[in-house]
DNA sequence: TTCCTCATACTAATTAGTTAGTACTAAAAG
DNA sequence: CTTTTAGTACTAACTAATTAGTATGAGGAA
């Protein structure tokens, strides 16, 4: 069984969140980005944008001076991955509990729900 | 503000699956469990269980010569803070991104999703 | 040209998470 | 009573994740 490709971890994600948001960026842009909330040293988001790099999330191309860097793919499938490495986790690898607890804890209403039916069957 | 619980790790999880499971448990208990999965030595479960503790998350009671561990609070708190915490870093803490993304991962139908409603007010 | 700025590569320190060894003690077995 | 067994406490090794420092070079400014 091939091993699986490793998730993101807690601050990978973050950068790759700013990456999908700005769909391309340098090691400056989610610096900068990432500064406005607390503080890091460049080399430290370079770091990590190298080891996404490496995890096959971004690719980058040589821009200028700097590289350019972007999604390898779409959030899209990064969430899925997570979203399913979430319910192995703590599911067993079933989604149904999660949904039965989701709609629990939100106290949705029928007519909410099948609101919500309605944006994932566009979604599709 | 009061710094929040720190969250289950990987391990630490799979020790509290088996706890409450079991309901209340040796750290021998644990440790045979395991084993039918892995290989573990016995000192590493009794640590991780210690950490729980410390945690807050198993307390611990004199039985005979062992100590028994029981849960702290139950599975179903600790299972909405692992979720609300995934809900946080992945979809920035609102959950109706997720529940889009269950409904359309799922290709659930209109009855299947009633099912959902269902169990999930009898849940409440 | 010379100097400053900003980029990368390489290296490494620190912290968190995971795993397990060793010393010691009390109870059970012989 | 002595030996074995099963438990805890304390310590530590190892791996993974996070953060950042230093060296170096290319390009633009003076």
């Amino acid at each position: 069984m091939r091993k699986r490709k490793p998730i993101l971890t807690e601050q990978e994600l973050e950068i790759m969140k700013i990456v999908w948001e700005l769909e391309r960026a340098t090691v400056r842009d989610v610096y900068e980005t990432i500064l406005k909330q607390r503080r890091i040293a460049y080399t430290t988001v370079m770091t990590m944008m190298k080891i996404l790099e490496g995890k096959g999330y971004l690719k980058k191309t040589q821009e200028d001076r700097a590289y350019l860097y972007r999604p390898a793919e779409p959030k899209q499938n990064v969430i899925r991955g997570m979203v399913a490495e979430f319910i192995n986790r703590v599911f067993n690898g079933s989604a149904e509990p999660l949904l039965v607890h989701l709609v629990a804890e939100e106290g949705l209403t029928e007519k909410e729900l099948a609101e919500i039916a309605k944006i994932a069957r566009r979604e599709k």
